[in-house]
DNA sequence: AAAACGGGGAA
DNA sequence: TTCCCAGTTTT
């Protein structure tokens, strides 16, 4: 029997039951799998639900603002997919008349739809024949067939995506592609794979050569650098200053305390002598550090950030124009990233008792 | 061809 | 720590 049939059997007996399996809606489609991008299933899921309450449709979805999208959207990592997805609603809108786009060809022109979403969605929605590329199946093909070529080089990728389309069953595209994704994910997983109940024992190249654990093979990716970020938390009563991160760098569009960066860790006497922190206050100004310093890693870089209290709010010498002052019951309501909804989780009280 | 882009879970 | 997750876009 060949590996696609074998596979899709597999797949009756062991595939999971994930919500986004019941239906053939593309857009319901199109919310699961780019909510699923570089996420694992289990973190997504609150994600889908609640997405999909709140945007049922298609149109609900164009007619948001990009504030109450990012706001659904904390937490979840990678925001340029949830502002992808309002241009892609609106694109649906207005340039496919409001009814998402099923076919391959067309459904890749949505922003932040690349060929593994495209396929997905023409693949689960119409059963178009096109093989789906994601991690799973990267392991799942280079083991199997014991392909040494790197999956994240350009050759590489060229390759493991002309080997999918060769095994798909063109039939059965949209439980194939299912399958060996779930395959991946339960049976031939990155580490300790079960390769001893494993239904392929007798056709897996690595199996038979003792290449699981090498494959797939993986290109190193640089080293994450280190950034310090120096947090103030300036009150004014009831109201904190908070600046609206511009493009060009991680977490756009999402909200977060005034903040100085410097290339090195800094003590609080050389912050105060530092030539950007005498810019934004007066001399008399006072600061005191508030809440523990916090690590944050990130995929490329690790930020130390710091926290102080800034005694006086007039003693800020400027005033930015990404900078206003919002009401703490407004603070809960805007999109902010992680390591700020974090702290102010921890540390609400130390900022103010009517916080 | 690389690098940028989040956050979390598992070993 | 390291790896990697139903990847895409920008440089």
């Amino acid at each position: 029997m060949s590996f696609a049939l074998k596979l899709m059997d597999w797949y009756r007996e062991n595939g999971r039951d994930l919500p986004w399996r019941n239906t053939q809606d593309p857009y319901v489609i199109w919310l699961s799998e780019i909510i699923l991008q570089q996420t694992r299933v289990e973190q997504g899921m609150p994600y889908f639900y609640r997405f999909l309450e709140a945007f049922p449709i298609v149109t609900k979805f164009a007619a948001a603002d990009e504030e109450e999208i990012l706001r659904l959207w904390q937490g979840l990592g990678y925001y340029s997919r949830a502002r992808n997805m309002h241009k892609a609603a609106k694109m649906v809108v207005d340039t496919f008349d409001g009814i998402f786009p099923r076919r391959y060809q067309d459904a890749i022109r949505l922003p932040g739809v690349g060929e593994y979403t495209a396929a997905a969605i023409a693949s689960f929605s119409s059963n178009e024949p096109r093989a789906v590329v994601d991690g799973n199946v990267y392991r799942v093909l280079s083991r199997y067939l014991g392909v040494t070529e790197a999956i994240n080089s350009t050759k590489g990728k060229k390759l493991f995506a002309e080997l999918a389309q060769e095994m798909l069953d063109p039939q059965h595209a949209g439980i194939y592609n299912q399958a060996i994704m779930d395959f991946g994910a339960l049976q031939c997983k990155p580490k300790k794979p079960l390769c001893a109940t494993c239904i392929f024992q007798l056709s897996c190249v690595a199996l038979r050569d003792g290449l699981v654990d090498a494959l797939p093979v993986k290109l190193k990716g640089r080293a994450s650098k280190n950034r310090y970020f120096h947090y103030f938390i300036i009150r004014k009563d009831d109201q904190l200053l908070l600046s609206k991160r511009g493009e060009g760098d991680v977490w756009t569009n999402l909200f977060e305390f005034p903040l100085l960066e410097s290339t090195e860790d800094l003590s609080i006497d050389a912050l105060y002598a530092s030539a950007d922190f005498n810019q934004y206050f007066t001399a008399d100004v006072q600061i005191k550090p508030v809440g523990e310093p916090i690590k944050h890693v990130l995929s490329h870089q690790n930020i130390y950030a710091r926290f102080y209290v800034v005694n006086n709010p007039n003693s800020l010498k400027i005033k930015k124009t990404e900078w206003n002052y919002f009401y703490f019951e407004k603070i809960d309501t805007l999109a902010k990233h992680k390591l700020i909804f974090s702290f102010l989780e921890k540390n609400k009280q130390l900022i103010s008792p009517n916080y």
